[in-house]
DNA sequence: TCTGGGGTCCTAGGACCC
DNA sequence: TCTGGGGTCCTAGGACCC
């Protein structure tokens, strides 16, 4: 068989591209997406990363610089992102037939076999392609190994000449990895990149050179990995089908701190409703159930205070009442007066095949029913829009822990009454 | 007032078993 | 005097990713 050929095709400020194919007014201006929350900054357009604008700046501490440019500030839009995702997706599924989606704005593609088109050249018409059927601009860069197609990737976007490809093996690799610092290889962080500047290791060729061994003893096996895939010796292969996944969580900031023990079970009530929906649409029953508060790390006025409490089920389930009566107990475990919560969460874990699970001759739960009211709920929110239909008590008005979303564009292509409207 | 959310993998060390 | 050794499972902690 063919050694493989990486292409990474990865979207450019992919938040940011979403919400311009919708805006075109946004082209050539600075724009930034915030987190959850309205936190901080996850996506910048080029002209914001000008600014000066770094990825996870609090938005609180970057409102004057964004006022002064008049920036274009969006909350995030998953709704509208996981939408253009899939179709940037399937745009390419159509053009390879081999295709690993790797996170929601990129994906790694097997190229062998097509050497005899021009590699640049095939990967400049799928870029074509991708932007004439979704609007979203990529970048490709291309490698023996999936490190080094990152790499390229990033060359690619380092150098707008490149026209947003970049193939690794028509230049001098040395030459080119000389010119990549090493925090920006994949795999490779802030704690790990600190201690190979202590051994003098600056760039991807100065890692590229490193003992394998010598790193192997403080970065495992994972950065020895790193070693041989910059030496062009592929460690990680294309994973055509996603791995089974592992657990589940739901969690999110309040928009504003909260005390009392009910706003914060409506909240989790929530979250954990959707947890449920996660896990059926999945196909996957869960056994354990944590959950788990904290209050603001940030503080420097109050205590901080945070803590998870676990439950193992007595059967694996998928259906959310189940899941409700182990959160309420779990969170009266770990909830304390006096403390200021800011955020809480539930976690599924031990997730399985619900397919193993059914028709089980000694649990005595009418199983049939409950999977029946669990498909007309997940329908009826599917048809009519989230919390349609929901658990506990949302009193009709805005809650109280309802996160910040100052910004958020309408979701045009997932919501009939948000349709974009041409005029 | 105000700092996201959702994941993965690897290793060391302890408990336990035979 | 002398106190095994190997395997498995689990957990916590630390690192990383987008």
């Amino acid at each position: 068989m063919a050694a493989p050929i990486f292409a990474l095709v990865d979207c450019d400020h992919f938040y940011v591209s979403c919400e311009r194919v919708f805006q075109p007014r946004l082209e050539a201006r600075p724009v930034v997406v915030l987190s959850n929350n309205d936190g901080c900054i996850i996506a910048r357009s080029q002209e914001a990363k000008a600014l000066g604008l770094a990825m996870g700046d609090p938005y609180h501490l970057t409102r004057e610089t964004l006022a002064r440019h008049s920036v274009d500030i969006f909350s995030s839009n998953y709704a509208l992102y996981g939408d253009m995702s899939r179709r940037v997706m399937e745009t390419l599924a159509a053009q390879a037939s081999e295709v690993e989606v790797y996170s929601i704005d990129e994906a790694f593609l097997n190229l062998a076999g097509l050497e005899w088109r021009g590699l640049t050249d095939y990967a400049s018409h799928l870029q074509a392609t991708v932007r004439r059927h979704t609007g979203i601009p990529v970048s490709i860069g291309i490698g023996p190994t999936k490190t080094l197609a990152k790499i390229a990737n990033h060359l690619a976007k380092a150098h707008p000449d490149a026209g947003g490809v970049f193939e690794i093996a028509a230049v001098d690799v040395d030459h080119a990895l000389a010119g990549v610092e090493v925090g920006d290889v994949w795999g490779i962080g802030r704690r790990w990149a600190a201690w190979l500047a202590g051994q003098g290791i600056h760039t991807a060729r100065d890692l590229k050179h490193a003992d394998p061994k010598a790193i192997r003893r403080k970065m495992t096996v994972v950065g020895e990995r790193i070693v041989y895939e910059l030496n062009g010796r592929s460690c990680l292969p294309l994973e055509l089908v996603a791995p089974p996944r592992k657990g589940l969580t739901v969690s999110r900031s309040f928009g504003q701190p909260l005390t009392r023990l009910e706003p914060i079970t409506e909240a989790l009530l929530q979250f954990v409703g959707r947890a449920g929906e996660k896990l059926r649409r999945q196909r996957l029953m869960t056994e354990h159930v944590m959950v788990f508060v904290m209050t603001n790390r940030f503080s420097t006025t109050r205590p901080f205070y945070s803590q998870s409490a676990t439950m193992r089920l007595p059967y694996p389930t998928d259906y959310t009442p189940d899941l409700l009566r182990a959160a309420v107990q779990l969170l009266e475990r770990i909830y304390r007066p006096g403390f200021h919560y800011q955020k809480c969460g539930v976690m599924l874990m031990d997730l399985s095949p619900a397919a193993y699970h059914r028709r089980d001759l000694f649990n005595t739960r009418d199983q049939v029913r409950q999977s029946r009211l669990m498909c007309a709920l997940d329908q009826l929110n599917a048809d009519h829009g989230a919390h349609t239909v929901h658990f506990g008590n949302l009193g009709g008005s805005r809650p109280v822990w309802a996160m910040r979303q100052a910004f958020r564009s309408p979701r045009y292509t997932t919501n009939w009454k948000e349709l974009p409207v041409v005029r």
